[in-house]
DNA sequence: CCAAACAATATGATTTTTCATATAGTTTCA
DNA sequence: TGAAACTATATGAAAAATCATATTGTTTGG
């Protein structure tokens, strides 16, 4: 979705405050990744990928050779989806596909070097867009943003429980 | 989607620290929404909706009349999919949709007492929910959490650049 | 060694979401 | 006033995502 505007925003216009959405962690949450991805996400579909297209050959070039349950733990999208990605990208030839010989069960999906080189493009891109965002924060109550979400990660990750 | 794990905790698994991924600011907000959001989304799909529904009903449940397009950026969905829950919604009999006697295009939607019923159960359940997520941070840089997002939500909301 | 349990990926059917554009109502201003 | 520009919502067709389950390969215990 390409969002223009969040709640804070919104408030203004619909003289609206308070209220229980715009102070809401999930909410916040929710906004905040789809405001700050909105416009890196147009680079990424004007590169002629979609977002979790790129997702997967962001992920690649950190780790060639990983397999599809993997990936698609890592590009945040369910197993059979990524299935259907990874075919597409195959048939793009910006990656390729190959039985694990430890495990045949195993798919383990490898940059071509097309695929290595839009990475090695839209990598850049990605840390420039990042650094702009930063920037921005600098000052603010933002700086913490990262380690605040690395954080709620972590704490995530290492309670099984709390998760549906 | 059900996210079990995030790439900090798949990082032990693959033995793949570091890389851009696992620090890249998009996808720490994408996937501590992801994971944060879905032992809730859980219950909202327990109680009968699905996520966008659960959402829209807060919405209303803030700002009763809310008209489709503030309702589309407030759920976070793209307004022709907003057209659609909200008739769907209506059909369920958990809202009903006036046309704006001062403005004729605008469609102001209204919760029935079914809805606000149900909104009357879900909200503290997100309210409970928070709760916890809120006390697992507590003592965390992930305290710094809701500040460092609203922070960037408005950094952004105010530079009408910087967005796609 | 074999059957049962398990694990990784693939696939068909369906549902959700998007995209482009149509329709209807309003404002502006010449 | 009335045509052009604009705004809000709706809708058809297409693409994307999900769900349940099938398929294939591996491990484990008897």
């Amino acid at each position: 979705m390409t969002q223009q505007k969040t709640d804070a925003t919104a408030q203004k216009e619909t003289g609206q405050e308070g209220g229980f959405v715009s102070d809401y962690l999930l909410y916040l949450l929710a906004a905040a990744s789809d405001v700050a991805s909105a416009q890196f996400h147009a680079q990424v579909r004007k590169a002629g990928l979609r977002v979790p297209e790129w997702r997967v050959l962001a992920c690649l070039s950190d780790t060639d050779g990983a397999m599809i349950t993997q990936l698609a733990r890592r590009a945040l999208a369910e197993q059979s989806r990524l299935t259907r990605i990874i075919a597409q990208m195959e048939e793009r030839g910006l990656l390729l596909r190959r039985s694990d010989p430890a495990d045949g069960r195993r798919v383990r999906v490898y940059l071509t070097d097309a695929g290595r080189a839009l990475a090695a493009k839209l990598v850049p891109q990605a840390r420039r867009h990042e650094a702009a965002l930063m920037e921005m924060l600098k000052g603010n109550e933002g700086a913490q943003l990262k380690p605040a979400l690395k954080s709620l990660l972590a704490a995530l990750d290492d309670t099984g429980d709390l998760r549906g």
